[in-house]
RNA sequence: GGGGCUGUAGCGCAGUCGGGAGCGCGCCUCCUUGGCGUGGAGGAGGUCGCGGGUUCGAUUCCCGCCAGCUCCA
């Protein structure tokens, strides 16, 4: 027994964070479990979020932080149910430095932790470290006074961290809570093999880069990154044997066995049930959550196959109809304090969990009309297998689950040749994989040219950032401090010259977050004899500008002082874009959900482009809503400000983010009357009214799950009205009527067209059975059969195919050849043989043949009826006397 | 990212070897009936997902795209 007072899982949650904010740490709440790190398909351990601070990829003036991280993870999801400590969503404590302490603190408080707040026994407690980590063995054994033997080294495989073959690494230190020897295995052991010993909390000490060579040089910034599960040690407080009997998850499982009329710990396959179904919700709520939504790749199908395997664990304990969204509520009621993300979302995820049930009951159902035939083709076949062939195609191509094939096969004896299923699956599985290896091979390699000017405008950059003035204003005094020129730095640049030019400070916008670097001009401070234009601004290192140059009169010098002019109607009109982007995603949110982010945009003086998740193509109606919203906030002279405020803050107010989470650093937001919050570093208006007027253009896919709107705004807008209005009005002169009367006229248009069609074809019809008769006349009749070969006034195949089928209607026995002149000069050829004929070997596919050579072309059909298309008219006659010859 | 399947009338689906676009339900009109239903007769409704290619000729074969379902990663 260990003397502990029983916590409830949210005491230990709140105990850690608070225990860690008192040594210095700062609380950061759960992100996402959609990672900002698109390598990643979801957020796997509580390190992610700090991936980026961690491998330097951000500067970030966050030393400590604490967190309770929502994880999900999938690769052991065959045991989840079946042990006491598998899960697919978990969450992660731990508590980070990044530069900042190394392993004592780590250690010392980790220690701290679980002996004073926690109050675990001393001697319940052992701990491991990586073999030749001698610091930390002095640590836990001199400073925290652990006795050797309670301290067992391990080796690479369990106590090294690591990301991959190269970068950041480092040995571990892990501590283990000794549960007594009724939990020993028989195998006995010790700590990292026995049972008995359950690890609970992982301390990494990230302090090495392994090199190319595979080498390790120790890492400037030293980082700690540790792991304790919460369900982990809730299980341990609350003296229970698996974490499905702590207060997370015994609630779930109670309900939804109570909803099924059982009782839990009856019946092991049920509990088995029961502990699956638990699990899976909880993840399902949260992915949900999230803004992920069910579909056939990526997350979105890890999230649609947890559902199913969720609800096929549900027919073990009765369920048939869908029944895992009366679970998500009670779930999201007992998050809802930590993660109030879900509670806001409680109707939305509970309506995405009922239609993927609703779904999957109907792919289900599918896949048993599939099964059903062919269980017959067995019967019929005396076979008692079905073919693994059929069984991976029923699970491959409609999503039927194997288990559920073999159920139904059983009811009447059947069986799977298991063998071949396993062996299609092992072919589907290498295909993926040797599909990805050559998807990631192919890798941009940098010449050395880039690379030597690169370095050297590191140098420029190290004497100062260029300053960026062009929020308030678009023109400025400036001092030149360099120009490149062919890759190489140089000191002027002449007239005619094309040149980078390098500004101390500068009102021009360099392109960044889809929005187009800006345009304008040069002049000397001077005089009149200098003007340079500035056709395109680019930042080539982060923080340092580049104005792309050509130099139209005079020439310009590094030291100089200029006047520095952007195109500020170009600027305007930029400005209406993003403005105007920025309502686009809050419509979109508005409308659609809040799922919706942005994942690329493109803003420039002409239109708008604007790239987001969204599960499915937007309707007439959707697009019509937006499009009213966005222009309704343009009437509404919505004021734009801009704060300069910290990530958290920002955050904290509601601020979209987008990529690569920056804690504790300076950040832009951009907020649109209480309508829209964004982080963003452009141009934008004042008001939104100076928009004008806002029309979207198109919307389309462009990858799975990533729809794209295209718009316009201001003159674009005007531009393109014109150019529609310019459209109606010819079509409206060409039918002589008022524009509004286009459909109607229109409409009468085809009704009339359509009218005379068949009109033509009637008389055409009744005009071929006076002529038909005079037709009759030409019948030749040679071995005893009847023969007409003639040249009609057809209008297409089809006219041909009518006066073929009156005639045949009339000799009732005999065959019946026919050719006409088509309108674009080329001919067409038919031959008919009544059935009778076609009995005794007559072949009017061999009759075509035999003839269409004649008019410089080719045919054939089926022995009743055959086609051709020939080019000689003028032979069209000759063609038709051959058949004469030929019967 | 890769594979399999699907896209044909309002809905559910056939369509063989490349050569007349069909079935069921629904809809409209008439008859049957006191009325509804039922039964009978007749009728309307189609860019065969879109775009290329091959072919004398493509719903059918080939390529690309779009959309849906599904499996693998």
């Amino acid at each position: 027994m260990l003397h502990v007072n029983c916590m409830t899982s949210n005491e230990i949650r709140e105990k850690f964070l608070k225990f860690f904010e008192s040594k210095g740490h700062k609380i950061t709440p759960s992100a996402s479990l959609v990672p900002s790190d698109p390598s990643i398909l979801l957020t796997i351990a509580g390190m992610v979020p700090f991936k980026p601070i961690f491998l330097g990829q951000v500067k970030s003036s966050l030393k400590r932080a604490v967190s309770s991280q929502k994880c999900i993870r999938t690769n052991d999801i065959e045991n989840v149910g079946k042990t006491a400590r598998h899960h697919t969503f978990f969450e992660m404590l731990g508590n980070f430095s990044f530069g900042d302490y190394f392993k004592e603190d780590a250690i010392k408080w980790a220690w701290e932790f679980f002996t004073k707040v926690i109050g675990f026994p001393e001697e319940k407690l052992w701990v491991s470290i990586f073999k030749d980590d001698d610091e930390s063995y002095d640590i836990w054994h001199n400073l925290i006074g652990l006795p050797e033997k309670k301290i067992v080294k391990l080796g690479e495989k369990d106590n090294f961290w690591k990301v991959g073959p190269t970068g950041p690494c480092g040995p571990c230190s892990e501590i283990y809570i000794d549960l007594g020897e009724k939990k020993a295995s028989k195998e006995g052991g010790g700590v990292g093999v026995d049972e008995r010993y359950l690890e609970l909390w992982n301390l990494v000490f990230m302090q090495y880069n392994r090199e190319e060579d595979g080498s390790l040089t120790p890492l400037p910034k030293k980082n700690i990154d540790t792991g304790l599960g919460l369900e982990r040690i809730a299980s341990v407080l609350q003296k229970v044997d698996t974490d499905f009997e702590t207060d997370l998850f015994l609630p779930i499982i109670e309900f939804v066995a109570q909803n099924a009329g059982i009782k839990y710990k009856e019946d092991q396959k049920k509990d088995l049930a029961l502990k699956v179904i638990a699990d899976h919700v909880r993840a399902l709520v949260f992915m949900v959550s999230d803004g992920i939504v069910p579909s056939n790749e990526g997350r979105g199908y890890v999230l649609r196959m947890l559902l199913r395997r969720a609800f096929r664990y549900g027919k073990v304990i009765n369920y048939n109809q869908p029944f895992l969204y009366e679970a998500a509520p009670l779930v999201i009621g007992l998050m809802k304090e930590v993660y109030p993300e879900t509670y806001n979302e409680e109707n939305r995820i509970c309506q995405v969990i009922l239609a993927e049930e609703k779904r999957f009951q109907e792919t289900l159902n599918i896949g048993i009309q599939l099964l059903n035939n062919k269980k017959e083709e067995l019967k019929q076949k005396n076979k008692d297998k079905l073919s693994g062939r059929d069984a991976f195609k029923l699970y491959d191509t409609y999503g039927f689950p194997l288990e559920l094939t073999r159920d139904i096969l059983e009811e009447d004896g059947f069986g799977i040749e298991e063998d071949d299923f396993k062996n299609e699956m092992k072919i589907q599985r290498e295909r993926s994989r040797i599909m990805r290896l050559k998807g990631t091979s192919s890798s941009k390699i940098s010449t050395k040219g880039e690379l030597s000017i690169k370095t050297r405008l590191e140098a420029l950059k190290e004497r100062g950032e260029t300053i960026f003035l062009g929020y308030d204003s678009v023109e400025t005094k400036c001092k030149v401090i360099a120009i490149t020129k062919d890759d190489k730095l140089v000191n002027e640049a002449a007239e005619g010259d094309k040149c980078e030019i390098f500004l101390e400070k500068t009102p021009f916008y360099a392109e960044k977050g889809g929005q187009m670097g800006d345009k304008g001009v040069m002049t000397s401070t001077s005089n009149n004899n200098l003007l340079v234009e500035i056709f395109d601004t680019q930042a080539p290192i982060e923080g340092l500008i580049a104005h792309f140059a050509e130099i139209s009169k005079g020439e310009i010098k590094v030291g100089q002082e200029v006047l520095a002019r952007v195109d500020s109607l170009q600027r305007k009109a930029i400005a209406r874009n993003h403005t105007a982007t920025h309502l686009l995603h809050g419509a979109l949110r508005d409308v659609l959900g809040e799922h919706v982010k942005q994942s690329g945009s493109e803003v420039n003086n002409h239109h708008l482009r604007f790239d987001f998740n969204h599960f499915a193509p937007l309707t007439v109606e959707e697009l019509e809503k937006i499009e009213n919203l966005v222009n309704e906030k343009i009437l509404d002279e919505l004021k734009v400000e801009t704060k300069i405020s910290t990530f958290d803050k920002a955050k904290e107010m509601g601020a979209i983010a987008l990529f690569g989470e920056k804690y504790g650093e300076q950040v832009r937001m951009v907020k649109i009357g209480e309508f829209s919050l964004e982080l963003c570093g452009g141009t934008h208006l004042n008001s939104t009214s100076n928009i004008g007027l806002f029309k979207i253009l198109n919307e389309e896919g462009i990858g799975s799950g990533i729809r794209r709107i295209e718009a316009v705004t201001g003159f674009g807008a005007l531009k393109y009205i014109k150019e529609k209005e310019g459209i109606i009005k010819e079509v409206s002169d060409k039918l002589q009527t008022i524009p509004s009367e286009i459909p109607l006229k229109i409409n009468q248009i085809i009704d009339d067209a359509n009218h005379m069609k068949k009109k033509i074809k009637i008389i055409r019809n009744k005009l071929a059975h006076y002529e038909v008769d005079k037709l009759l006349f030409e019948k030749k009749e040679i071995k005893g059969v009847n023969i007409i070969s003639l040249k009609v006034e057809a209008e297409d195949n089809n006219d041909l195919r009518n006066w073929g089928d009156l005639i045949k209607e009339k000799i009732k026995s005999g065959i019946v050849v026919l050719g006409t002149e088509l309108d674009n000069g080329k001919v067409a050829l038919l031959a008919m043989v009544s059935d009778d004929l076609a009995d005794k070997g007559y072949n009017a596919g061999n009759i075509i043949k035999d003839i269409a050579p004649i008019v410089g072309g080719k045919g054939g059909g089926k022995k009743t009826m055959a086609q051709a298309g020939g080019s000689k008219a003028d032979k069209l006659n000759q063609a038709l006397e051959k058949v004469y010859e030929i019967i």
